[in-house]
DNA sequence: GCGAAATGATAAATCGTTTTAGTAAATCGT
DNA sequence: ACGATTTACTAAAACGATTTATCATTTCGC
């Protein structure tokens, strides 16, 4: 199948075979099944197999490059050292830095995990959960993602916001953030503040846009409904931050500081800021929401709130393990 | 397990139960596991059996929402429907592009994946291939990575420049890219090009490189070592497109335009160049390699060859699941 | 009215492990 | 020298599906 032409050696004809069983195995050393699994498991009962058996088994194992079928194991003991993950999207930065920082988590616990994307698709929210409990996950992580499912295995969400039964969500101190970053405008000087709002389907939309304007109302900053840009369409790409700045600045309420959803869409805001003949920051300080790792170097001067992601992700897998 | 206090209603109960298995349902059926199992998967041999009988079943099976074991199944009939994906990082924007389409291909078939990164580290290179084997995948996508394994079952390596048997490579056409780039550059009046090369470990990093040298040869533009910087360091950060510029910077020799290795290094590169006072791209040119969204709206003018990410992880799977 | 085919099911083997419950022989304590 | 351990190992039953081979009954063709 792999190769093409070339009639093999015999070198290749074993690794043709591919995969050998436990029961080959035995039958190749004329022990039984149990006795290996048992060494090679390293099970209590061992104890009372000779160590020249042992080596035998091991080196029998080697050397036939043995490798246990995690299928038929996962079936007997009812354990797949496996977790699902639903994402909205692979491609938006965002949930890669999360999962990244899942995958650190879970290699170190010998984890597993399995990715799905739902693309913001209702079908999708419903079914994926389900095909994931078929694969025998023992957990499932979501990110940024609604909740769809009445759950009958531990989950946990990242960035959600639903109070759910059985659901742990790790989320961010959105509050402290929001002061943060209105706090530094204020200091700045800035009192006509705009904000950009997130998209419906975003579960971190609402909860910022109120701490911010909180944050704001708490230092007499009114945020009228013109200073209010609105993110729309699910393009991962800074464009929806365009169009939507565009859109704000036509309503031609006047500002000096522009809070953005996010850094995408932050990057997205400036271009559109500087294409009206405004200079950033001069004219208009942009202020992004961390989740991606060039918002740093992002010239000009893009400060940004910075989100762990990295650690949101580790911590949700942490949770979810420890279940 | 999953939820706190609160004694559960029955219907709680029920879904604590969790997975119902065929056989139970067999029984609660009175009907054995295997007429359930010949009509539920629609089997041939099936057609004898009244569609009432059927009926009864598809109605206990979502009422008492039976989910066939993939476990189970999967042994038995020898096909697990998944694939293994090893990727340097998860966090630097390129490996989940190419991840995007490769599950975007997958799911259309019915296919998951299993992720692991390699973090550049040896042991991981050795080791990850053989877990994901015992987890009975059915091919392996490499991305960016080399290949340490003699593969007894397919691989594609996507941007791999090694030639193993057995292993189909995706690759860009880096021929065509670099003149691209170097074409344009030229055609902008620049004749004395600097040239950021890639890290050892980037498997893009030598074709990249030659290709690039052999387009501006072509046109009798020469690039001395004076005019080439390294990228040192595997943060996926623009940091090390930074420095590397800095060091560049500092060798003395001029030049107005810089090839960057990928849109990060090239951000890090114009922010090096704006500290020392030269504008972009009055001054200096930069010029990226798409593996990033955001890289079009960077300010100032990143001009960026586009990379097909997604479209090299989509046909990295089609590929494989057509071995 | 008799053999053949269709109808409506099922028992048992299988996939590759782990685990429980043994067994037969050797060794030990007294 | 006799029962109790220890030693070295194994048979068989799971796990939860699929698949092959079969088995009664009915119905059909003629």
């Amino acid at each position: 199948m792999i190769r093409t032409q070339m009639n093999d050696g015999p070198q290749d004809i074993f690794k043709k075979a591919g995969a050998i069983s436990l029961k080959q195995l035995a039958a190749h050393l004329e022990l039984s099944p149990t006795t290996l699994s048992l060494v090679l498991n390293d099970a209590p009962s061992a104890n009372s197999i000779p160590q020249e058996t042992k080596d035998r088994i091991f080196l029998a194992a080697k050397e036939l490059n043995y490798r246990p079928n995690y299928l038929a194991r996962s079936l007997r003991v009812q354990r797949t050292h496996t977790l699902g993950v639903i994402v909205p999207e692979l491609s938006d930065g965002y949930s890669a830095m999360v999962l990244s920082g899942v995958e650190s988590e879970l290699s170190k616990r010998g984890f597993f995990y399995l990715t799905a994307s739902h693309l913001h698709r209702e079908d999708l929210l419903e079914k994926l959960p389900h095909v994931l409990v078929e694969r025998q996950v023992e957990g499932i992580i979501a990110v940024d993602t609604p909740i769809r499912f009445a759950p009958n295995l531990p989950v946990v969400n990242v960035s959600g916001h639903e109070e759910i039964e059985g659901v742990t969500n790790v989320i961010l101190n959105h509050k402290c953030a929001a002061e943060l970053g209105i706090g530094h405008l204020y200091d700045l000087g800035h009192r006509r503040i705009a904000v950009l709002k997130g998209q419906e389907f975003s579960s971190d939309t609402e909860i910022r846009f109120d701490t911010i304007m909180k944050a704001a109302a708490k230092r007499n900053i009114g945020i009228g409904p013109k200073l209010r840009g609105q993110l729309e369409g699910d393009s991962p790409s800074p464009e929806v931050g365009y169009s939507a700045t565009k859109k704000l600045l036509a309503a031609g309420e006047r500002f000096t500081a522009l809070f953005a959803f996010n850094d995408v869409s932050a990057i997205g805001a400036i271009r559109a800021l500087e294409e009206s003949g405004l200079k950033v920051p001069e004219d208009v300080s942009v202020l992004g929401f961390d989740d991606i790792y060039t918002a740093a170097f992002h010239n000009p001067a893009l400060t940004t709130i910075r989100q762990p992601l990295f650690e949101m992700g580790s911590l949700a897998a942490k949770t979810l393990l420890d279940k």
